[in-house]
DNA sequence: ATGGTGGCACCGCCA
């Protein structure tokens, strides 16, 4: 049964509920995983997302701030919502695919925003940084508690906030010591990989040697031209599930729509 | 070399 995951940082999903329209038209992905969406969950556009062929949602929002929501063309068997920090962030939401939905199996979607950590790469000045470095360490050591079961099917996506290669930055030695980027957080993402077992699936299609990026900044004069970007989001699957993925996109276009995000979208296309 | 943009809350904070 074939099945598409999107990932995006849509930084306001209020504001930009017809980009995800457009994205939804366009592409027509099963699911659709949302990060900053900004919003309380009484103010989620669940009816604008129906109309658009996604009737069912998993929503986890706070008031201006972070917030991450699935949205589904097939309905969940379960979801679930992990706190981190006990800072009461909206940072991380899971679901459950299952037969309802189409599957043989269940699979499991994780999605997460990860904190971006401020300007300061140091956790001694810097509470944001620090708070970034915290939040790998306990998710880390939540997937040391939950191992995932061999055989099992799982999908994490999200912005996680880190690129992790020297290619999924524009500049790796000019980036070496700009927060996303440096040693520090790279080892600690590696440590949350290798925690779960996780496979790297979007470099498993773009090779490691060539350049990936996801995000490039509002600040640029012609974000096209300089093309200073990075791979700040994620799709990681478990051993078992990776196999299953046969393409992947990385929606680049979409940082050229009107009044876009500064993150474009990531489509795995699984047969799962 | 620095500052550049954008969103939301509410005129500062976060990215």
């Amino acid at each position: 049964m074939p099945l598409s995951i999107a990932t995006w940082n849509i930084n306001s999903v209020r504001l930009r509920i017809e980009l995800v329209a457009k994205l939804a038209r366009e592409h027509q992905p099963d699911v659709i995983c949302l990060q900053e969406t900004k919003t309380p969950d009484d103010r989620f556009p669940l009816k604008d997302a129906a109309k658009f062929g996604y009737p069912h949602a998993a929503i986890h929002g706070q008031k201006g701030y972070h917030g991450v929501a699935i949205l589904s063309k097939r309905p969940f068997e379960s979801v679930s919502r992990q706190g981190f920090c006990d800072m009461g962030d909206a940072r991380h939401i899971s679901a459950v695919l299952g037969r309802e939905a189409g599957l043989d199996a269940p699979l499991t979607i994780h999605n997460f925003y990860i904190p971006a950590g401020g300007d300061i790469p140091d956790p001694a000045v810097n509470e944001k940084f620090r708070h970034k470095l915290a939040f790998l360490d306990e998710a880390t050591a939540w997937e040391a508690l939950h191992p995932l079961a061999p055989g099992a099917r799982s999908i994490l996506v999200g912005d996680l906030n880190i690129a992790p290669l020297e290619t999924d930055v524009w500049s790796h030695k000019q980036l070496l010591d700009v927060v996303s980027h440096t040693p520090i957080e790279v080892e600690k993402l590696g440590a949350l990989q290798a925690a779960g077992g996780w496979v790297d699936v979007m470099r498993n299609f773009i090779p490691p040697q060539d350049k990936l990026f996801t995000w490039w900044s509002y600040r640029a004069a012609d974000w096209a031209a300089s093309n200073r970007g990075r791979r700040l989001d994620h799709v990681w699957a478990s051993p078992a599930l990776a196999p299953a993925a046969t393409g992947l996109t990385v929606l680049r276009e979409a940082r050229g729509w009107e009044r876009p995000s500064d993150h474009v979208p990531v489509i795995v296309s699984l047969d799962a």
